[in-house]
DNA sequence: ACAGTCATGTAACACGTTACATGATTTG
DNA sequence: CAAATCATGTAACGTGTTACATGACTGT
């Protein structure tokens, strides 16, 4: 059925619906109002996406109760089943060292849909894996700087915005960690 | 001739043969080796790319010296007239406030391709607009946070990493500014 | 009624990825 | 000489962007 994987987009459009069932229209500001809109999704991307999804069965419009007639032209999506899976596995792929600065921002996506989707062990071995992909990578930056038989003095410079970067994100791995691990969700 | 604008892809090949000469395959393995290698070209989109520019007369294949006839089967690409002008054309063009999370893996670049074309002054300049943007985005996310109505937490600490990780960039801008302001760029 | 927003969609186009193909040159 | 690397390229495929089209609903 769902044959070949899926987009980052598709993962995260299918993560949304996930969190709560929503049209396409309402996907597009989810976009412009969060700041992860960054990306704003053209109609052209968005609304195939969604198809596509549908067509791989793991969302489905929903039958729209109450007016019946009215309110028509509107097609809210759910997940299925085989949707939900879908989205927990993805929640739970791996990081991968080789590629962690490319998809931290993905990643951070991925950690904002975990907290009703994951237990905290769970939630703090991802932080666990992230701080260590982050780690390696710093290393390999370091690496880098130093070997610096060049005379020029912007591509050190601009190691140094990597560096200074990527170990803000170690840090804030850390101190979230430290929130997650001591702070009980007990409560309620 | 140069019909419409250039890719970043494009626009950084073309940064790269007026560093320095080189052919597809000496690209490949420049960002192989850099900390650029966060992004490995394939061939199915270099080489394409490249012969685009020679297309638009940015570049052009430099005749092999030397050997005349051996060491065939090498196309090593220098830029033109226009190629150069529009390589300084793009290190000028202002930096987007609205785009400047996006972009900022492609400004670091320019900044590193501006070390030996640019004055020190408009070298400054440019980091100065770096700032102003990075200062205006940390705003924006600053008053995203200051509106938490939800229960939840993890956008809020998703939100806390985006604010380190720009204020790091910031705090890097202004640090460049500072050695470039004060070191003299004399010596010789 | 009319403008503006809501809401979905399509078509042309360009680009990147994957995978494959092809030879020349070097290395063991 | 075989194998690996150098070096360039092409074809199929999927996807995003831009731009346009369409129709219903809302407010004045």
């Amino acid at each position: 059925m769902a044959a070949h994987q899926l987009t980052a987009f598709e993962h995260v459009l299918l993560g949304l619906v996930c969190l709560s069932p929503a049209s396409g229209y309402d996907l597009k500001r989810t976009f412009a109002s969060t700041p992860m809109g960054v990306y704003q999704p053209s109609s052209g991307a968005l609304y195939p996406a969604l198809r596509r999804l549908e067509t791989k069965g793991l969302v489905r419009a929903m039958a729209l109760d109450g007016a019946g007639e009215s309110a028509r032209r509107r097609r809210v999506y759910e997940p299925t089943e085989a949707g939900s899976a879908a989205h927990m596995s993805w929640l739970r792929t791996p990081i991968e060292p080789s590629t962690v600065a490319r998809d931290l921002g993905l990643h951070l996506v991925r950690f904002v849909m975990m907290e009703h989707a994951f237990s905290r062990d769970e939630v703090l071995g991802f932080l666990h894996d992230l701080s260590d992909a982050l780690a390696a990578f710093i290393a390999q930056l370091e690496q880098h700087a130093a070997v610096p038989p060049v005379g020029d003095r912007h591509p050190l410079l601009a190691l140094d915005h990597g560096l200074a970067v990527y170990r803000a994100s170690l840090e804030w791995a850390g101190g979230v960690m430290a929130a997650l691990g001591t702070a009980p969700n007990a409560s309620s």
